[in-house]
RNA sequence: GGCUGUGUGGUCGAGUGGUGAGGCAGAAGCCUGCAAAGCUUCCGACGCGGGUUCGAGUCCCGCCACAGCCA
């Protein structure tokens, strides 16, 4: 198995990736809370982890890949204050909460799938799994670690730091100074200390969703969904949590003080970022109106944006960085990224259809071979390097030239032997389909028309018809193909 | 103000202290009816100022800029 090195935000290094039970790996990653249409920003987070799970299954692991959606208790100050966004949404949109949900996991679906993301394994919802929230509500303020406070629960950070001594690991934040910072404060309110989270909130008599509970009737709160679902479905500790950044502090810190103060372990032993995304250097916001939806991407209908960019030209884009990277989008660069992504696909059709050709008189080429070899190794290496798709794909490039080549007849099957050329075949489908899920954007009912106009092609290059030839040609450029006119054969490709 | 990070050639973006990342763009050549695609070759960089070292994009200090979180 290959040996594979994450970056744990806990200790600040990449460490060498060993699961609690061999072979198992738990993957728990927070999901979008389903009041709006999915932001590119989450799209990177989730295709982050999207590339982990093909990854550890390509290696070997078996993966249960848990991924929520958070359809209650997140609020719009992202802490305890502010109206709930899925209420908010519901309020101002006239609907039901529930059709809110319904209609954004669906377009949350929807976009996924375009960009070819695996499913999880299991996605659970908070309103699923109030049953377990209360219980824990219940066993918090039972170890004395949670108050209740006007028909409201909050945990008790001061208390849990007393026993635990841990609280702020996560994103280095120390109590102490977080008490200087917030001691002036007034207004606390329910709370003993502002840093103080609620785990249950009671439900105002207006508020749409609502549960009953020992406390009276209300909601759960943010941080504890996370805690109840990862346990239930990947155990007290599971291996892998990843979240975008923006999540890091207070959400995964809370969610670490709950399962240690419910479990007394530490509930996650690797824990995994994905940076933030900019547009021209500047980061993305509704208020400074650079920020667009993937739908408006796939569309080219933001007027930042010159053209359509497709979803796969933007997952190539985006596998381009290392995931720890912020990532800046301009039409420069999803221009370049849709040339290069159209370049591997045009390789993958020439891989896919070649086979090796035994020929006694030509000597095994050891320079080739090492080409290979190296790249392959190459790409190895990158993935194993804190998922580094950057520099696995640079080594596909070096992969991609070598199938030119073949393909060009400069380099024969027979240099390489059946061994290597095989592996180079199977290495170069494997990395870009199965290990970074690109894939080829084609109808493939066309195809037979297109073998139809190519023979016409043909026909008039032997007449020597060459506005003819020119005709048909331009007629595959305006469908985005190009005609390959090659010494050996004709053949089409996309073009770039 | 505090805590995390980041600053690389025209552009996007990898880089574990000791010549090569890679993509896109640009230049030349091969191929071609002309092109395109492909192949070959070339072009070029490490925010600013100090320091450590035989040697720093890579380590340390300061400054500036940007991003995330907290206030």
């Amino acid at each position: 198995m290959q040996s594979l090195k994450i970056y744990n935000t806990l200790s600040r290094e990449k460490e060498v990736f060993q699961p609690l039970h061999p072979t198992h790996v738990g993957l728990y990653v927070c999901g979008p809370t389903v009041y709006n249409y999915v932001h590119l920003g989450n799209v990177r987070t989730f295709l982050t982890f999207d590339v982990l799970v093909r990854y550890l299954r390509h290696i070997g692991y078996k993966v249960r890949y848990v991924r929520n959606l958070t359809d209650v208790g997140h609020l719009t100050g992202d802490s305890d204050e502010g109206e709930d966004k899925i209420g908010r949404m519901a309020r101002l949109e006239k609907l039901e909460p529930m059709e809110i949900v319904h209609r954004y996991t669906d377009d949350f679906h929807q976009v996924l799938s375009k960009f070819n993301f695996l499913p999880p394994s299991i996605e659970p919802t908070a309103t699923g799994h109030i049953v377990e929230q209360i219980e824990a509500v219940k066993d918090l303020l039972g170890k004395g670690l949670a108050y209740e406070s006007n028909g409201s629960v909050y945990f008790d950070i001061e208390k849990y730091n007393q026993q635990h001594q841990d609280y702020g690991k996560l994103s280095g934040r120390i109590l102490e100074d977080l008490l200087t910072e917030t001691r002036d404060l007034d207004g606390v309110g329910e709370k003993k200390s502002p840093l103080d989270f609620a785990i249950w909130k009671k439900a105002a008599p207006d508020h749409l969703m609502r549960w009953p509970s020992p406390w009276g009737a209300g909601f759960p709160g943010w941080h504890l969904e996370c805690t109840c679902m990862s346990t239930k479905y990947l155990g007290k500790q599971f291996d892998i949590h990843g979240g975008g950044m923006d999540l890091k502090f207070p959400h995964h810190e809370c969610e670490i003080a709950q399962g240690t103060g419910l479990n007394d372990v530490s509930p996650v032993k690797y824990w995994m970022h994905s940076n933030m995304l900019t547009v021209n250097g500047q980061k993305m916001s509704k208020s400074l109106g650079n920020s667009f939806l993937p739908n408006e991407l796939f569309a080219g209908s933001h007027h930042l944006l010159e053209q359509p960019y497709s979803p796969m030209t933007v997952r190539f884009f985006m596998l381009q960085s290392q995931y720890r990277s912020t990532l800046d989008f301009s039409n420069e660069a999803l221009k370049a990224a849709q040339k290069g992504y159209k370049r591997l696909i045009n390789g993958l059709r020439l891989i896919r259809d070649m086979e090796f050709v035994a020929d006694e008189t030509i000597p095994v080429d050891a320079k080739q071979i090492e080409e290979v070899e190296k790249a392959i190794e190459g790409a190895y290496e990158g993935m194993n390097d804190d998922l580094n798709t950057a520099v696995a794909i640079a080594h596909l490039f070096a992969l991609l030239k070598k199938i030119n080549q073949l393909y060009m007849l400069q380099v024969k099957p027979a240099q390489l032997g059946e061994e290597v050329f095989n592996k180079l075949k199977t290495s170069y489908m494997t990395f870009l389909s199965d290990i970074l899920g690109l894939e080829e954007e084609r109808n493939q009912a066309f195809e037979p028309l297109i073998d139809g106009l190519l023979d016409l092609y043909r026909d008039f290059k032997t007449q020597k018809q060459y506005d003819k030839v020119d005709q048909v040609r331009s007629v595959f450029k305006q469908n985005g193909l190009v005609i390959k006119d090659l010494k050996h054969k004709i053949d089409w490709a996309y073009e770039e």
